[in-house]
DNA sequence: GTCTATATGACGATAGAC
DNA sequence: GTCTATCGTCATATAGAC
């Protein structure tokens, strides 16, 4: 009895409510106490049920983990994407680049605890599931064909090797996060100890990968005026 | 009876041997289990003693990460000093920085467990004691004190503020570190993904900040064979 | 001083009643 | 689906033998 589609749709609809809210609840501890600080317990404490009620929605700890992963993995790559990428108004690759970099950076020193995760991997014996990778990928995907664009748009030079680029870009981001994460984490964006490096840093690799035009290609170190954070 | 100083001595000699052994042993398990997978029983059960007697030398598992922080920080900090930086070969700024990248971004590929501890902090409510980060400051101090040296030899532009050169230098080297820990953690320096960016980060870096003679300003791209990593 | 023996409470996880 | 009961393991602590 009331086995009908439309009562299987409602409880699958139900299950997948409770879900987000077990993932909402694990997300809010591992922002407070840390990636590894996350405890089955402390979730089913904060949702008023116990803690083998959770094993209906997910097998174990590391499944928790995949999901936490996924979800921070979708919330950064609809961050970045939900920034265009606007070359009409006649930028320059250093003001473009700049902008994207404060977008990605801005959202990882706001989410310390989902950067930790999907950054560093401080789970012993966690490594996410394929299907929650995959906003990760379109991550890099989408950083690589933005890459793609700037290039055929004449900003970057046009012997540059792509993979080389992303790398490098990659690893630039990734200083700048994991030496304000590690050594200020309180600080924000604008004011940031690490993150105010971004406009020299973002500077040399514009200057090293640019195109030759006069206006990316200005000699002279940054002065304090060009060190300040953009606000949007 | 038996309580002259020589006994003393002998006790304290034996106490220290035995923490030195502790901690080499917990180091063992970090780099098997990760930083978050060391467990005191684990500890114990390989000494051939019960976890209780482990309290007799570090009062809890975060006195323990002390010492294991004291001593990746001693450790480092010991690599890079001894490796000299030679000016007197009349060697570019270029040649001299990546030397000196590739002993620190070397020591920190191979030993990934003291990495994250010393500079992702991954444990819950552990911060450092003083003793256990001087070390750290000493290598922060010593960095220093070679881009002072660097830009009294003319080899780093007399205007450059040095918290800045510093402050970009570790961005660059934490994030190559970061990156091929986290994506392609087995890889070695010559052969890393990652590591094998800092021939040509190191040239970014050097072209901003050396002093402008001719050697250093090289504007080519870095080709292939320039990407190459040293071997010492 | 150093050890063994033992206890406590939290954790992740499972079995089975309702 | 949610519960109670339970298991094994963990960090931690104390008592007491030697």
């Amino acid at each position: 009895m009331n086995s009908g589609p439309g009562t299987l749709d409602r409880r699958q609809r139900r299950r997948q409510e409770t879900i987000a809210e077990v993932v909402d609840v694990a997300a809010e501890i591992m922002a407070e106490q840390g990636v590894v600080g996350l405890s089955v317990g402390e979730v089913a404490r904060r949702m008023g049920i116990r803690p083998p009620s959770l094993y209906v929605y997910f097998p174990s700890k590391h499944a928790l983990y995949d999901a936490l992963f996924a979800r921070g993995a979708q919330e950064v790559l609809d961050h970045v994407r939900s920034d265009d990428v606007d070359l009409t108004e006649g930028q320059t690759l250093d003001e473009v680049l700049l902008h994207v970099a404060e977008t990605f950076v801005g959202w990882s020193i706001e989410h310390p605890a989902f950067t930790a995760l999907l950054f560093w991997r401080p789970v012993p014996g966690f490594a996410p599931s394929a299907e929650a990778y995959a906003p990760a990928v379109a991550l890099i995907e989408l950083t690589r064909a933005r890459f793609a664009d700037l290039r055929d748009r004449g900003l970057v030079r046009a012997d540059a090797e792509l993979d080389d680029v992303q790398r490098d870009w990659t690893v630039l981001l990734s200083g700048v996060i994991s030496q304000q994460l590690s050594n200020a984490p309180g600080e924000s964006l604008a004011e940031g100890r690490f993150t105010s490096a971004l406009p020299t840093l973002v500077a040399m690799f514009a200057r090293h990968y640019g195109a030759a035009t006069p206006m990316s290609t200005r000699l002279s170190l940054p002065s304090k005026e060009n060190r300040r954070v953009r606000t949007r």
